[in-house]
DNA sequence: CAAGGGGTCACCCCCTTC
DNA sequence: GAAGGGGGTGACCCCTTG
């Protein structure tokens, strides 16, 4: 297994409890291959596909998407766009899931299917190709083996419908099997839980166009994210109320954000130097500063040190837990206050605990170009040149 | 209908198209009261409760809440508190919408049911009471005619059973005459889109104990509107990034809001003089700053003077302009900037212009007892005193 | 139309307080 | 636990833009 050329390597993931329900067979309907085995311990015609050295092997030379909309069916009445190539994300040209067969020589049948993320079972998703069928299946031009998979649609099952699939495919994987009904539906109501319907890979295989046997190792693709889900989806900060503040922290900050759980996410702040992250701190806010999933408040975090004598340019980035992944990060900038950086090193703690009296303003900017750049508002820069009007004559005083 | 003595006059409200299939009669199916008539324009039965000065009356004595979450039935698995009275929103004492019978001395049977808003035809939602009967009806106890309707819920019916249940009540209600099927439900179809599912009112009506004729006219509560639906609920604010300004506006601010409709809501700012709004001015937003219908970001209006040499404490509410609702206000204040507050009248209009240099502050905040009460976040306030570090040197100079 | 979005309906849960 | 709320989710339904 960890022999096989591809450039991912599903060894870690083939662990899920589903694998004595699900077997390693294809259950499609209309499919022209015939059941080839349903016990994937014996692993009886997989022998075939070992890759060997110098056997055939299928590699993945475009990976899909890592974030697409899962439809339902009911939301099939037009057409809602297709999965697209990971490289269309950077490059605007349009690309699609691409797959090559390689050192094989023969015709050959290529098959897309969907398959779990945890394991390599069969998802109970659908593909939906641009024929409306519910498999998609391609043969390879003579003389080429990269087979394009366009046009295809991720559709979604009804959640409640997963267990009642289960239990269908097991029993027609097991047909000359005795079984428990009641026993069997409550394993299959479990399994249906374990299934992550909001992450599924695309599952390429290789097959004989005679006997339908496969020709090598099946691929899988990376996994792709349901868009339409707060635990999978893309996080994107899209408003901030401010993209500067003091080196102390403590500030109230509110963004915009895309579908978070509340319950799953962080702010983090971080600075970069020459590509590396020499430091980085959580914003801080309770799970009542999330907004109905779509906005947050937060207090900034303490810079390491208060007492900066110029700007630091740093970076905000929304944090998911659960997965780890991050949001593309905002510029935020940490304004040096007007004392540290004429060089007066005098101790100023006292004041900060006075209440009664003050003056204000929103720091201490100095130039329009010592600004991020404004990556929201673009308006919000005359929200600093108009305030010339007031502190000039102060100054000049 | 005009000499009618209860307190709410629903004499602009029986012009609805649904009155033809609907028609006076109710269709409980476990009512005692015989289907009175079907046809309202007759109003045969109707003479009885005409109102002729000292005639028996219905009278609400306490309106029900204002805003109230229509359940599902599927909702109903435990409880989730009952539609209490008005006045509970201003004192804290619980209380029940109320009606009492005037001017009558018999036994009487007093009914409380749903009707539509726009005109007096039964409501497709269903009364639930404690006792999870889907109709509710009190007797008055000898002496009283006091009616207290405790534990009512309102139950919401699925939209796409609205046709249907119209269908059903025509059918009931016009056994002898003949129809033509399609044209009835196509007619259905448009009629249910005419019933606001999200607004009901309460309707009570006075039978006699025996006959179940209606005493006097029916009396129709102020409406009830579904709380959780984003075109009748309570408008909020629930949080302001900043509650200060600058006179000339322009500045951004965001809040965060409850659910609204996009296309449906504003910003206004008004000035509140001795309870009189002597100026108001709409924020500027476009629909793409209404972030997800729960937070908005826009642009500070100016205030009618730029050149105040005082703050101005003025108001900020949301406003509903279908149905011209507003939410409770949040402070406001507009800061007197230091060259006027110091009567310093000249010119400054040229330096506007002025792009390439700057130096900035949020404003001219003299004193930390200038600001309005920090509505929502108290620590706001540590954003000001902090930045007397950074003035202080500079009007020292 | 295609290709993307966003909103909504019902329903399902989750908190708090006693 | 019940009572009294509240928020989130699946499935579905729309709407913008080209």
């Amino acid at each position: 297994m960890s022999s096989c050329p591809s450039d991912y390597d599903p060894s870690e993931s083939s662990k899920s409890p589903q694998s004595i329900w699900e077997s390693g067979g294809y259950s499609s309907p209309s499919q022209q291959v015939p059941q080839l085995t349903s016990n994937l311990t014996e692993l009886s015609v997989d022998h075939s596909y070992r890759y060997n050295g110098n056997g055939p092997y299928l590699q993945i030379t475009e990976q899909p998407q890592k974030y697409f909309r899962f439809r339902y069916v009911s939301e099939m009445v037009g057409t809602h766009g297709c999965l697209l190539g990971k490289s269309y994300t950077t490059n605007k040209v349009k690309t699609h899931p691409t797959v090559e067969l390689v050192n094989y020589t023969g015709r050959a049948l290529i098959k897309c299917q969907l398959s779990q993320n945890k394991s390599e079972d069969e998802h109970p998703h659908k593909l939906l190709d641009e024929q409306d069928r519910d498999m998609s299946h391609h043969v390879p031009e003579h003389g080429s083996y990269r087979v394009v998979f366009a046009g295809m649609g991720i559709i979604h099952a009804a959640k409640k419908e997963v267990a009642g699939w289960l239990y269908r495919k097991y029993i027609q994987q097991n047909k000359n099997e005795k079984f428990n009904k009641k026993e069997l539906e409550a394993h299959c109501e479990r399994m249906s839980k374990e299934i992550d319907l909001n992450i599924v890979r695309l599952k390429f295989s290789a097959h004989d166009i005679d006997t339908g046997i496969e020709i090598c190792r099946p691929v899988f693709s990376e996994p792709i994210y349901n868009l339409k889900c707060a635990s999978t989806n893309d996080l994107k900060i899209c408003r901030i109320s401010r993209c500067y503040g003091r080196p102390r922290g403590g500030e109230d900050i509110f963004i915009f954000v895309e579908k978070v759980n509340k319950k799953n996410i962080q702010v983090r702040f971080f600075r970069l130097e020459n590509g590396e992250r020499t430091w980085s701190a959580m914003a801080n806010f309770l799970l009542s500063d999330v907004h109905h999933q779509y906005a947050i408040a937060f207090r900034t975090p303490p810079y390491v040190n208060h007492q900066i004598s110029e700007d630091v340019q740093v970076f905000i980035e929304l944090v998911r837990p659960s997965d780890g992944r991050t949001s593309a990060p905002m510029e935020f900038t940490y304004k040096a206050e007007q004392i540290y950086k004429q060089n007066k090193k005098r101790k100023t703690t006292s004041s900060y605990s006075s209440l009664d009296s003050s003056s204000g303003s929103a720091g201490s900017i100095k130039s329009i170009s010592e600004l991020p750049a404004p990556v929201v508002f673009a308006e919000n820069v005359s929200f600093f040149y108009d305030t010339l009007l007031i502190l000039q004559p102060m100054t000049n005083l």
